[in-house]
DNA sequence: ATAATAGTGTCTTTCAGACAGTATTAC
DNA sequence: GTAATACTGTCTGAAAGACACTATTAT
């Protein structure tokens, strides 16, 4: 390539990886081994290898640094952060940022390129100083999460394949943060085409048994459930 | 860094530049005059320079390739493209691709790096082969610019500081294909706090004068405008 | 039976869509 | 005046939110 002044730079991925915990939405934070930032609280992530794309870089590295396997999660696309300010390094890092999500996630173990590892609440997470820019892609991914479980059928990507209503508006909840009313909720998602399907199952526990569910073929949910209606609980 | 089996990248910025022309929606292609895909037509755009972030490449790019200022235009990030396969040349590109929204922008001429540059109406441009992904990239783009037109105020990037309502609808009308009732529209536009507000001016045209309004302060739509609502012309 | 959870019915209000009708200009 | 465009009023139907009520289980 002539020209000398084009910048070449190292991709990084770096992932908000939330799942639900007793009913708490979660995320996974790293504390850095690396001398950059050292000893910082950070997003998990890593660079891109050679000939991988960075959906791949992605998903190599939940599964290194955190234990994730692909088939556990759904991978969203963020944005990309590339001011040059945003690492402290000679070389231009840029990183693609991921919003990724799934159920009942395992305990995070700390791989070698962190001291530590741990599912933080997202309330606390969103209070701590992280390395890099890391504190505005986590909010930035939180924001997106919130926002297409409004018009998608994304809410799903924190359950199991088979669910109850309960669960489903648990979801909700606990991304939202606030309670949404449980006749209201039921009878809109089941009026929207494709959101669900029963599996004619059901699930018994302290009450009446709940009926199961499946996701539908449903990509975005239209008119869609608004933010609006969450009761100001929390 | 040490470990060499890291990807080292070329950053390009390449842009879904788009604004209404006669009331029809286009985006600028150009002719590539590299080597590279030479004499395809494709999406305007550029290699990020040393210190730049991947904005002002766009920023750069947008006024020395196609005659486009800062000032004129709003730019919304749309998504990075990393494939390994999107670029044949041997090191690696990866896209950071940008949607810009103008309104009135000027014809554009053919800069160094291209044989020519032409603004093209979108439905045109969606049938022609293009170079690299760019293709798949103007299709993501025009789907962001269609949704976000939904729940935020970006139409009004389309117009002049000052525009009547039927202005406004036409914005909708040509981004959505279709047409809006105009009184629904009217009624729904002002029942949104902070859309638009009224300048107490008027412009007068072939028949009772319109009144002005500018973009208000509000940058999402609650609840939303639907595509639902277009009535099945085009 | 009681508590607990799941699910239904129904009332009210809001708002979108349709469309008839009025207002203000150019000619 | 007429044509053209801008704007308003009003009816109807769909759907959201509130909430009372019924259903089915475990204990």
């Amino acid at each position: 390539m002539p020209d000398s002044s084009r910048e070449v730079a190292y991709v990084a991925a770096d992932m908000v990886v939330l799942t639900l915990r007793q009913g708490v939405l979660h995320v996974v934070l790293v504390r850095r081994a690396a001398t950059t930032e050292h000893g910082k609280w950070a997003l998990p992530g890593g660079f891109m290898k050679r000939g991988e794309s960075a959906e791949e870089t992605a998903y190599r590295e939940l599964r290194e640094e955190v234990g994730i396997k692909r088939s556990e999660v759904v991978l969203e696309q963020l944005k990309t952060y590339s001011l040059p300010s945003r690492d402290p390094r000679p070389h231009r890092v840029i990183s693609v940022a991921w919003v990724v999500l799934g159920a009942h996630l395992p305990e995070v173990h700390a791989a070698t390129d962190a001291l530590e590892a741990q599912w933080v609440p997202v309330e606390e997470a969103l209070e701590m100083p992280l390395a890099f820019d890391h504190a505005e892609i986590l909010a930035d991914g939180i924001e997106r999460a919130r926002s297409k479980l409004e018009y998608t059928r994304l809410a799903t990507a924190f359950l199991d394949g088979e669910f109850t209503m309960s669960e489903l508006r648990g979801v909700y909840e606990a991304v939202w943060g606030g309670t949404l009313e449980p006749a209201n909720f039921h009878r809109k998602v089941l009026s929207v085409d494709g959101f669900v399907e029963g599996t004619g199952e059901s699930r018994s526990g302290r009450g009446r048994p709940a009926k199961l569910y499946r996701a539908g073929s449903a990509r975005t949910i239209y008119p869609p459930l608004t933010r609006a209606s969450v009761r100001g609980d929390r």
